[in-house]
DNA sequence: CGGCGAATGGAAAGCGCTTTCCCCTCGGAG
DNA sequence: CTCCGAGGGGAAAGCGCTTTCCATTCGCCG
């Protein structure tokens, strides 16, 4: 049983595709009263549905929009998505979602899959890296598919000529350092993410200034570089622990990565957060329940998704924009004030 | 610019469209290997890229597969999800995801969607509901998507004609009953879920047999239903503290409630796990380090997905299969052994 | 009452691709 | 040397839909 066609709502209607098409697809042109109601009788009685590929081949874009993630099992992600589904959903979009499994260099081969299923937008999720050439042929495979009339966003950094929501990476680890510092804490260490990551490398850039705003120097045996996993805060905490430094507070670039470090702390028998504190960045909901409350950096994360996806099918304007995404810290009980 | 059309490249090659297409996009004809090579290099030069709703069109479907989840921000969704882009990225294939945010009688809603584009399988990851109007509704949606050759393939409990990955709750809730037994409970509460979702009546009855067959009755008194989140988690927790009921051991129907649960007792001073224990289900990653670590049921999430997939792509047999995922007990530190 | 433009319906031309069907060219068998 | 069949190439027919571009029909104004 094949699907039923426009044609045979047409032809039951008595009246022509152009004038079933009008009526049952949407059209500038009016169809008279008489005629509107045969065909809309004649589409319920036979159970038409319109063929999305057909349409999609006609207009040269299909009723969706792609997303490119990391990693969708990550609760950072995940949250991101639940922002574009929800507000896709608001604008009867379908979401198509890949996750480059933490390989950024291939997020250029989802952005070209997209293009050619003529994704009406794709919001690129994942951070910007260090790398050039990587960097080249995204941009390049970005510059394809919007010069097809395709939109682009993308969240995190503005390294690629498309409107972009910005994180306050930066400025937040920058607060979140004052923040700690204002707690009395004064000799600290980081649990670095991936050096080529751009967020990971932002935030201990900012964390790094807002420290020396007080004069305090973040000494580079006092970071430590990892995963941007839960087993990533793990072996950099314990790393750091076996290096034996005398820190009084670490930061996790991400709250993932704290949990592994407070993980990590818990098994060497390091009293937390008593002889070391700990904070994150992102605020995970998911996280709001581990003990001690976690420090961290609030990231309005669905709401990111949702402006990125706003930003992506709005009227583009003559040059990309900018969007800044507020953050906020967060003191709980995994960094005490000191005495 | 518009896209490089299949023409402008035999036209360049000097060929036929049809050689061009027998090149360039599969076939079981051969071409011989002159006008071959100057196909590919054709294609390269202008770089081409097929139009994927062309071809959709032609085809009759798209290369992607539709999934719906009730939630993907769930770390529970979000892994199942992992499993199904993993394995569809083995195959060559796009994801659609969909979330219901957790409105089961939105599910039939995508299904309809995602056969509007023809996708080539849908996973219908939630649970299935005890709303027989709905579960009619679904069962006619998915009916007319495999009716035009798609493939369908569900997580959780058999209730559609479909190839089903059955989650083994009942006997996972079963054996955790048994095994909290053994640890020397005695008085049991549930924290049980939304009473229309079958995943949740499941694990409760599960429970329940398993606690019979030692001769202890769980009180109707002792069943507090609620949102399948951790804010359900930790209201049913308060709800059943409000009772002031005279019980050992919580069992939430999943970790992310169970969390919840934990939170309320800590908020009302409950000493956990001394005075109340907890159990869950599901065994979330995301979960793992709470404190004290959580009991539960596992189950492998990523492989639940990437299982249904594979189902949903094998070769269809002459009636809906169904493949059990089996699931196990892990005892931790939220359920000490009594005395 | 004639004439003209607005309103409405339909025929048909694609959109970019796959695939059938037909044709031509060889190679090899008789 | 003829004939047949296989192999490889191309023309063209769609796939289901949107959208010009015409053709009609009205309504109205002068």
């Amino acid at each position: 049983m094949s699907a039923v066609t426009l044609a045979e709502v047409a032809r039951r209607a008595g009246v022509s595709l152009a004038t079933a098409s009008r009526v049952l697809n949407g059209s500038t042109r009016v169809v008279g009263e008489g005629l509107r109601d045969k065909v809309l009788e004649a589409a319920v009685e036979l159970n038409y549905t319109p063929n999305a590929a057909a349409q999609a081949m006609v207009r040269g874009h299909v009723d969706m929009v792609g997303v490119v993630v990391s990693d969708i099992a990550d609760p950072y992600f995940s949250s991101i998505a639940a922002g574009v589904i929800q507000r896709a959903e608001d604008e009867g979009l379908l979401v198509a979602l890949s996750s480059t499994l933490r390989r950024p260099d291939h997020e250029s081969e989802y952005v070209a899959a997209f293009r050619r299923q003529r994704m009406r937008a794709i919001i690129l999720v994942g951070s910007r890296t260090t790398d050039r050439t990587q960097l080249a042929r995204l941009r390049a495979e970005v510059q394809r598919f919007s010069s097809s009339r395709g939109r682009v966003a993308a969240i995190s950094q503005r390294r690629l000529p498309v409107d972009t929501v910005v994180v306050e990476n930066r400025a937040g680890a920058q607060a979140l350092a004052e923040a700690l510092v204002g707690q009395g804490y004064r000799r600290f260490a980081v649990l670095a993410g991936p050096a080529e990551l751009l967020t990971a490398v932002d935030r201990l850039e900012g964390f790094r200034s807002g420290l020396a705003r007080h004069k305090i120097k973040l000494d580079d045996r006092d970071v430590v570089h990892g995963e941007f996993t839960r087993d990533g805060g793990y072996d950099a905490m314990s790393e750091l622990l076996r290096r034996n430094a005398d820190i009084a507070c670490v930061f996790a670039v991400n709250d993932v990565m704290a949990v592994g470090a407070m993980a990590a702390l818990r098994d060497h028998r390091v009293a937390l957060p008593k002889r070391i504190a700990v904070a994150g960045f992102d605020d995970i909901a998911t996280l709001r329940d581990v003990r001690p409350r976690l420090t961290t950096v609030r990231v309005d994360l669905e709401q990111l998704g949702r402006t990125a996806l706003e930003l992506a099918l709005s009227e583009p304007g003559r040059a990309p924009r900018t969007r800044r995404a507020p953050v906020e810290v967060v003191l709980r009980e995994s960094t005490p004030p000191l005495h």
